[in-house]
DNA sequence: AAACAAAATAACACTAGTGTAACTTTATTA
DNA sequence: TAATAAAGTTACACTAGTGTTATTTTGTTT
C-alpha cells in the first residue's frame, strides 16, 4: 500500500556524486539536488534531514561497496596480478577518493548519527589500509616491491596516481597503462 | 595624506589561502575573511568586488612568483640537478595547486576582468607547461627520463606526487626525499 | 588647526539556502 | 469503494552571505 517514488536511492546517490564533483562541498545544495532530480526540495527531506547525513551515508555505501570488490581480488594469484586489479580498482572508484575529501569540510557540532557515520567510515577505510598493507608485505616479501620505501609511501604513490589529469583524453585502457608504468618503473631510465 | 591600513594584501592573501583550503570554495566568504583578519566585511569590499576577483587575484600573484622561481633554476646545471629543484619548488607550492583547481567552480557567468584574469592565469599555466616540456625534452635527450612515457605523464606525475598524504607526519625533508625516489624510480625493485 | 582624502565601519535591502508543518496525491487493500 | 499510508508538494519562518551607501575615523598637508 504505497505509492511509486519518483526518484531512488541510486539516482540520489548518483545525482549526489556528480554535483559534488561538480560544485564541491558547500556548494552541493539541496535545492540542486532537487532540481536535477526533478522533484521538489522537501521530497529529499523525507530521507536525509541535511546534506551531510546524505554525503555519509553515500560514503559509506561507496566505500562498502570498493572493500567488497576489493575482497574479491584472488588472493592466490601472483603478487603482480593483483596489483594490476588492485590499481584497475582504485581507478574505477576514483570520484570517491576525491569525494571522501571533503569530510574535513563537515561542521564541526555534527549529529550522533553523522559521528558515528563518520567512525564506521573511518573503519572501512582502516579496514581497506590493513588489506592493501598485507598486500604491500606480501609484494615485498615476494622481491617485487622495494623494501626501503614505506607502505604509506607506496600505496599514496597508487592513490595519487589515479588523479593524474588525463588531458589529452587518451583512450581509458592506454592511460591506465601508462599510470600502472610510471608508478611501477618510475620516470627515469634504467642505466 | 592617507591612514594606515588595518591589513596588507599579503595578510589578506595568506588569509584567502589558508581559508580556501580548510573551506573549500563555495565555503570561503568574506564574513569568514573578515573575521579572520578582524576588520569589517565592507572594508575588504573596497579592494575587491567579490571573492572570485580576490581569489583569481591571488592565483596570478602566486602562479607569477612560481614562475619567476622556475625561472631562476640554473639551466646550465646537471638534467638531474634541475629535476631535484623542480621538485622541491613545486613542493613549496603545494598549495597553490590545490586551490587552482577551484577555478572550475567560478560561477559561468563572470565578468569581463574576471575573464580577462582567467585567460592571463591560463598564460602563465602555458608558460609553466612549455618550460617544463622543455625540461623533459632535455632529460630524454640526456638519456635520463624514459622516451616512452609521454611528458604529459611525466609530469602529472610529478605535480600529484606532492598532493601524497603524510600521514605519519615524517619530517619534510625526509619526505620530500622519499618522493623524489618513488617518482622517479617507481615502486618495482630492479630486477 | 582647518581642510583633505584614504580607510574603515554601521546599517540596509536583497538573495539564496535551511528545515518544518500542513496539505495533496496516488496506489494498495480490506 | 472507502480507508489507509507512503510519497510528494506548497508555503512559511529563519539564517547567513552579498553588495552598496552613508557616515565616522585617522593621519597628512598647508
Amino acid at each position: 500500500m504505497t505509492r511509486e517514488r519518483k526518484f531512488s536511492t541510486q539516482e540520489l546517490f548518483k545525482a549526489t556524486n556528480s554535483l559534488l564533483l561538480r560544485y564541491g562541498y558547500e556548494g552541493f545544495t539541496f535545492s540542486l539536488l532537487a532540481e536535477s532530480l526533478d522533484v521538489s526540495r522537501a521530497a529529499i527531506y523525507k530521507y536525509y534531514t541535511n546534506k551531510e547525513e546524505l554525503i555519509i551515508d553515500y560514503m559509506v555505501y561507496e566505500m562498502t561497496k570498493m572493500l567488497i570488490d576489493l575482497q574479491e581480488i584472488d588472493q592466490s594469484a601472483t603478487f603482480i596480478a593483483q596489483l594490476n586489479e588492485l590499481i584497475t580498482l582504485i581507478f574505477t572508484y576514483k570520484d570517491i577518493h576525491q569525494i571522501l575529501g571533503m569530510v574535513h569540510q563537515f561542521k564541526e557540532s555534527s549529529s550522533t548519527i553523522i559521528m558515528e557515520k563518520k567512525e564506521q567510515l573511518g573503519k572501512l577505510h582502516l579496514d581497506m589500509y590493513r588489506y592493501l598493507e598485507g598486500l604491500m608485505i606480501q609484494g615485498k616479501k615476494d622481491k617485487f616491491l622495494r623494501e626501503t620505501l614505506s607502505n604509506d609511501v607506496i600505496l599514496g604513490c597508487i592513490f595519487q596516481s589515479i588523479a593524474i589529469p588525463n588531458h589529452r583524453g587518451i583512450p581509458e585502457h592506454e592511460w591506465i597503462q601508462s599510470i600502472k608504468d610510471v608508478v611501477c618503473y618510475g620516470i627515469f631510465e634504467t642505466k
